[in-house]
RNA sequence: GCGGGUGUGGCGGAAUUGGCAGACGCGCUAGACUUAGGAUCUAGUGUCUUAUGACGUGGGGGUUCAAGUCCCUCCACCCGCACCA
């Protein structure tokens, strides 16, 4: 028997509570699983497949955090009761454990990111099998792993093949001090987070990836995936489609041409002037000399504007005339051309016209500038605001009369028969900035050689393995780390005796999860990143659950690279992932989002060791809907705890730890039958859902009655603890063995309920008067309308009720109730 | 500003197609067993009211025999995007 200790505050002396003994009992079920290699997949199996996944974390230096076995949690659910309904589960856990925290780790100590890691991944597998999760470990993934991040590398390559890798110059965080390039969340408020050093914009050559020529596609394939809404559409404003139009416009005096993008074509005639980005190149062409000084110092003003300042707190407008004009192409107006930062040189082609009378941005920036504001739809009023809707068009020539659709649609073809313009789709989303410079990543497969050619690094010779260093240390130059080593670097072709550099740029942590949950398929094999034939069976990703912050960019990267390698013939699918779903966060107990600065972090290591880790994986499921945020709650730990120990009480005696002799091969009086089914339908209807709060709770219920009826037949005894069992599996294998079973209760058959015990003979009927419950009654569940109607207004109570009135009409409802409406 | 979502007891949350609001848990109250109780078991617990009864799902209005659920309108909060032409 076992004795838990506890120190009573008020009384400084020991309490005894007795129940059963979780750190003895996981202790053994845990070595069990492992050494039993209970939950190893077959991928050659002829059973049907279950693909259950978690999104694989990155292992940090602090360990587990509550929020992870949520997630985790959930999926093992799934995976345990898909096993015992008779499906081969897939369910793999790995670590994409190229990072910046082990980078910098690296510079402050320098000591070897790879141990680091090595030592946060052990952490974080004891950790993860302290909770009991039902994985195969061996398929463990690991991106930091040669043999992993070889087809990594191999994928990089066959996109630099097809041409969808190329080489840009972008502008880089370059921090001169440190001699090295920041990531976004390195720099904070314009100085480096390490030093406070400041940062400047550096322009770089960096290697991007073209998932713009798969805009649409990754678009249109959303609509047949099992999503949130609210996910899908969060892709759907990320990828930010926008049909229109390009219209060139001429530039008096010049002979260059500049393109606009516009979604409103048919509202040409009412541009009154057009705005230039101020990074846009033909800025400097066309200046006038009496407007030179304004604009360069306008220009200038901008340039030490942030990106946070020109967008989020750029409420008011600025911009400054060039002194140029452009020209119309629909009228041959001349139209002043400004410079203003509210047009960006990221999107469409970094000029717009601009249209005061019908945008809301183009009519603020009229007004503050007294620019002239033309209506060409009718509707609006023009002293208030801009007009955006739809309506006649006026003012406009050939466009009169017209609606806004047809106007569109007429302005195209009139700009594509002169030769003007074109119709034109452009998107928010831009290509992908794939390199970092940074030691610890997949190393890009790439040379440089002397001639001025880039080459990729052979197939034969992948990986290109990250060579060992103890000069993890800025090269000064802006490169990654991988610059200090002359060794490594410097290369000479065999054949022709070219020298060459190697690329000193590494892939970003996106990369490495891009395409795991394919290697998990087939985890080792070393021809192919995974048999094509094991990837038809498996994929696609039947449930993959996690957080919410990755919803656009690695759900959105993983597509685009799953896209391509369809197209290549690598992958038989064109969408990873079926069914997504996000779990919440679990806050604080201050309802807040927990971190150490706020000291309300809760270490599941500390849940295990106080409570065990049945009691923290029913916890968590039964806090709330899995989606939603909630507080932490200690109470609510111990609510779960103490449930596990009712159920504990229900099975087994308290002293001897054997089966209690309320479980009985045959009972006298089955006065759980209907509970029990009705426990059977909720809980696996509910998990089916992902509602685990709900099928919790109806367990709950079952146990309540059990504890108050005489006997338990043995039958709904193995039954409950079968339906308990992928929320607290420990306790179940525990349970299942004290029910006389040898073996685990894994691959146990899943209960199934009868639908015929779920109706009673009789049920009961509520009757209304007025939509108010007056009185129930109890009825042949087969009874009719009108024997219902008849019964209810014989009711005495009712009858009372009905004096002096008038019955106008009753309505009723088999099985449910009777409304008698009376006045 | 745009897009998505949420609002139910003291708290976390339940509630098929509109059909008994508050399942289950926490907390609280009382009782039992106890030297003891932050163990366990039993009962109670939306608000107001003397029982009867009345009121009650963010506010207001509507449809209906019947509304947490459907419609209109307003408010609050959360998440994402943020001058995307």
């Amino acid at each position: 028997m076992y004795v838990r200790k506890m120190m009573c505050e008020k009384k400084k002396e020991a309490v005894l509570i007795m129940t059963f003994d979780h750190k003895k009992v996981e202790e053994k079920w845990r070595n069990y699983w492992l050494d039993q290699k209970t939950f190893k997949t077959n991928t050659q199996t002829n059973k049907e497949k279950f693909y259950v996944l978690d999104m694989f974390p990155y292992p940090s230096g602090s360990g587990l955090h509550v929020g992870h076995p949520e997630g985790y949690t959930a999926t093992d659910i799934i995976a345990r009761m898909k096993r015992m309904q008779g499906y081969e589960v897939l369910h793999p856990m790995g670590w994409d454990a190229f990072g910046l925290p082990a980078e910098q780790y690296a510079l402050d100590t320098g000591n070897d990111p790879a141990e680091f890691t090595k030592h946060n991944v052990d952490t974080f597998r004891r950790q993860i099998q302290e909770l009991g999760f039902s994985y195969d470990w061996d398929r463990e993934i690991n991106t930091t792993d040669p043999n992993y991040y070889k087809w990594t590398q191999w994928i990089f390559l066959q996109l630099f093949d097809k041409g969808l890798a190329y080489v840009d110059e972008v502008a880089v965080n370059w921090c001169p001090a440190l001699g090295t390039v920041l990531a976004n969340e390195e720099v904070i408020d314009g100085v480096s987070e390490r030093g406070g050093h400041p940062v400047e914009r550096k322009p770089m050559k960096q290697w991007m990836l073209k998932i713009t020529a798969y805009a649409d596609r990754l678009l249109e394939d959303l609509e047949e995936l099992d999503w949130p809404e609210s996910i899908k559409d969060m892709q759907r404003n990320w990828i930010g489609r926008s049909e229109g139009a390009e219209v060139s416009f001429g530039i008096d005096g010049f002979n260059d041409e500049f393109t606009v993008f516009t979604t409103r074509p048919d509202t040409l005639f009412g541009a009154t002037y057009a705005v230039l980005a101020p990074e846009h190149p033909l800025v400097n062409k066309i200046v006038t000399d009496d407007q030179q000084d304004v604009v360069n110092t306008y220009i200038n003003q901008v340039k030490m504007k942030s990106d946070l300042e020109r967008t989020d707190l750029a409420k008011d407008k600025t911009g400054v005339f060039t002194g140029a004009y452009a020209i119309n192409p629909i009228n041959g107006e001349r139209l002043p051309i400004w410079v203003a930062d509210y047009v960006l040189m990221t999107y469409g082609s970094g000029a717009i016209m601009a249209v005061p009378a019908h945008d809301e941005r183009d009519y603020e920036f009229a007004k503050k500038y007294d620019l002239s504001i033309i209506p060409v739809v009718e509707g609006g009023d023009m002293e208030k605001e801009a007009y955006v809707g739809d309506g006649q068009h006026i003012n406009s020539d050939f466009l009169n009369g017209l609606n806004k659709e047809d106007g569109i649609k007429k302005a195209i073809e009139w700009l594509e028969a002169n030769q003007k313009g074109e119709k034109k789709v452009t998107y928010r989303l831009r290509d992908w900035l794939f390199s970092r410079q940074r030691y610890w990543g997949e190393p890009i497969p790439v040379l440089h050689w002397e001639d001025g050619t880039t080459t990729g690094v052979p197939e034969e010779d992948l990986p290109l393995v990250l060579p060992k260093t103890t000069e993890i240390k800025p090269s000064g130059t802006g490169e990654s780390p991988l610059a200090n080593i002359a060794d490594w670097v410097h290369v000479t072709d065999p054949k022709t005796g070219m020298k060459g550099r190697r690329e000193t740029n590494t892939m970003p942590q996106w990369a490495g999860s891009c395409w795991y949950f394919l290697r998990f398929i087939d985890p080792d094999n070393t021809e192919k990143l995974a048999d094509y034939e094991a990837l038809k069976k498996w994929l696609p990703v039947d449930v993959y659950i996690g957080g919410a912050e990755h919803a656009v960019l690695h759900l959105l990267y993983a597509r685009f690279w799953h896209k391509f390698l369809y197209d290549i013939g690598v992958v038989p699918t064109k969408e990873p992932f079926l069914k997504l779903y996000n779990q919440g966060m679990i806050l604080g107990s201050n309802n807040e989002k927990m971190s150490k600065s706020k000291g309300n972090v809760v270490n599941p290591d500390d849940i295990i060791e106080s409570h065990g880790a049945d009691t923290l994986r029913l916890y968590e499921m039964f806090m709330g809907p899995l989606d939603a945020s909630i507080a932490w709650s200690t109470n609510g730990l111990d609510g779960a705890r103490r449930f596990l120990d009712r159920v504990w009480r229900l099975f087994v005696t308290d002293e001897d730890e054997v089966l209690s002799n309320k479980v009985v091969d045959s009972v006298t009086e089955d006065s759980l039958e209907k509970v029990y089914h009705e426990t059977v339908k909720k809980v696996t209807e509910n998990f089916e859902d992902l509602r685990y709060n709900t099928g919790i709770s109806q367990m709950m219920v079952f146990v309540n009655e059990a504890y108050k009826a005489e006997e338990m037949s043995k039958y709904y005894a193995e039954g409950f603890v079968k339906l308990l069992s992928p929320i607290a599996p420990h306790l179940a294998e525990e349970l299942w063995s004290k029910l006389g079973h040898d073996d685990s209760i894994a691959y146990q058959t899943w209960p199934a309920f009868d639908e015929a015990k779920l109706i009673e003979d009789e049920v009961e009927v509520v009757i209304q008067v007025m939509g108010k419950v007056r009185a129930k009654m109890l009825v042949d569940k087969n009874a009719t309308k009108e024997e219902l109607e008849k019964k209810a207004l014989e009711n005495e109570s009712i009858q009372e009720r009905l004096e002096g009135k008038t019955v106008r009409k009753v309505i009723a409802v088999p099985g449910k109730l009777v409304n008698i409406v009376a006045n």
